[in-house]
Parts: C-alpha cells; sequence; structure tokens
DNA sequence: ACCAATATGTAGCCTGTGCTACAATTTGGT
DNA sequence: ACCAAATTGTAGCACAGGCTACATATTGGT
C-alpha cells in the first residue's frame, strides 16, 4: 500500500519487457523462416540465434505453451495467429528502430547490432515518436 | 569453422548485453544512494529496484564476485573503483539516452521508462552518435 | 532397400534472478 | 538495560535459458 517509487515501476516494466524478449525474437525469426524458406526447422532456427538446437526446441516448447506456435514431431514450426500478430508488430518495430538510429547518424552495422537488444525496449509512446521523427527527417531533407 | 552468421553473431552480442545488464543497474542505483544518503543499504537498494531484500542480498553477492562491490556484515555496500567506474560510465550513458529520447520527440515520462531498458544495448559507435546527434540538436535550435 | 548423415527430441546439468519463510543481528525508544 | 522493530542474512524453491550427451526419427545417396 505505501506507494511503490516510480524507479521501482520502471524496473519493473523493464524486467518483463525482457521477459518477451525472447518470444519476440523467434516469432520475428520463424516469420522470416517461413516467408522465405517455407519452413521454419528448429536447426535452422537454432543456427540463425547461435544456440544449440536443444535450447531452441525447449524454447519453442514455450512459444507452443504461450499459444503463440504449433509443430508436429519431426515436422516445421508454425505461428498461430496470434504468433503472427506478435512477428508483424516486431518485425516493424526493429526496422523502425533501425531507420531511426541511421536517421540520427549511427553507423549501420551498429544500428543493427542494437536495434537487436533496443527494440524490447520500445513503448508504444515511443514507437510514436519514433515514427512521427521518421518521417519529419525524411521530408525535412530529401 | 563455418562462418557463424551475421545474426547469430548480433543475437550472441545482445545476450552478452543482457547478462551486465543488471550488474549495470545496481551499480548505478548504489552510486547514487551513496551519493545521496551516504549509505547504500540493502533494503534501500531493494526498495528502489521493487525486488525483495533477498533477491538484493543475492546480487549483491555477484557483484562482490565480480569485483564491482564491497561490503561487511549488517554494514551497506560500497563500490570498489571498477564499480565507480562502471557506474559513472552507466549514468553517463543513461542520462544520454533520456536526452536523445526526449529531444527526438519522446514524451518525458516514456524516455525515463524505456531509458531504462535501452541503455544496455547501446554500443560505442551508437553512443559517440548519440553525443553528436544531441550537439547538432542543441546548437540547431538554441 | 539400406545405411549413413542429418535432423529432431529428451535427459540432466548449470547459472541467474525472482520468491517466501525463517534466523540472526543491530538499532532505537523507554 | 532491555525489548521490539527494523535490518540483514540464509535456506530452499521455481523458472528461464544456456549447455552436452545420448536416443530416436527422417532423409537421401548408392
Ligand atoms: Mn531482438
Ligand atoms: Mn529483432
Ligand atoms: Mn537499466
Ligand atoms: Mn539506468
Amino acid at each position: 500500500m505505501p506507494a511503490e517509487t516510480s524507479q521501482a515501476r520502471r524496473f519493473g516494466k523493464t524486467r518483463a519487457a525482457q521477459a518477451q524478449a525472447l518470444l519476440e525474437d523467434y516469432a520475428e525469426l520463424i516469420a522470416d523462416l517461413l516467408a522465405c524458406d517455407g519452413e521454419a526447422r528448429p536447426t535452422d532456427i537454432a543456427r540463425r540465434l547461435g544456440v544449440s538446437h536443444a535450447t531452441a526446441i525447449k524454447t519453442i516448447g514455450r512459444l507452443k505453451r504461450e499459444g503463440l506456435a504449433t509443430s508436429l514431431p519431426y515436422r516445421g514450426v508454425f505461428l498461430t495467429p496470434a504468433g503472427e500478430a506478435l512477428a508483424n508488430k516486431v518485425r516493424t518495430r526493429h526496422r523502425l528502430v533501425v531507420a531511426v538510429l541511421i536517421a540520427i547518424g549511427v553507423p549501420a552495422e551498429a544500428a543493427e547490432q542494437d536495434a537487436e537488444g533496443i527494440e524490447h525496449h520500445i513503448s508504444p509512446a515511443t514507437l510514436r515518436a519514433f515514427s512521427a521523427f521518421l518521417k519529419q527527417y525524411a521530408g525535412g531533407a530529401p
């Protein structure tokens, strides 16, 4: 009942965002693989993420538990509608973050690298501001 | 021996950054408490972070293992020179991230919130770009 | 058709980061 | 000086997300 300090509230939200991060990256990656290759195999997911296939399979299990993905034994992974919606949101946001970083003057490779972590900590308000900033920037120097 | 894909390298670096994040937040917070209150007690650290005191004490143990902090039984926590250096780096970076977000048009409260997560994924190249962007921005609209 | 290579899945381990419950110590008010 | 409250510390649990080792299934080349 004593007011949670605003700092504690912020840290709590940051922890919550972090807990979502891995699911977001998996959803985005699975959607990419499905679009590019027509299938998303655990081994490919693992190689792209730089983790062992056992780790990937375990996390795919979490995606399934949370209703984001489906798969049958020895078949590839697919996204549920919720998973696809998440992937779309995440892909859009990822690209916007990269674009804003580059617009600010961050070198492309650093922008790609840092966006991979930053993207998970962008609130809706920040997303709107990024979008508006990009439009203004593109309009100001065409 | 086969080239690690660039995507895998990025994800790996993001994981490494995440593993550092908690230490950075603790160092920053302990330095703040020491500066403000003259002491950094586990209970205060816990309350500011919004976690139980047991959790805070365990993480303080990790800071000590990694040479960032010291403490004696039933006394407050102090930073080693390495811990102070980290705290300074993190505080500067945190403020810069907030300033850049606000300059871009992010509302202040969202900027404070999102910076808490974003700050841990800012590479040196991005830090330089942020700094340059802020100078240009401040210079362009004084 | 078969066998080897590949892919998938399982088991079990570790660490980090949360928690609650309980124990021990210190502190402060009377 | 003493007792109660606050603080600190410990024990033990859960879960996420890494790993290796091993088991099982599928695939493809001969
Ligand atoms: Mn990411
Ligand atoms: Mn991404
Ligand atoms: Mn932070
Ligand atoms: Mn911070």
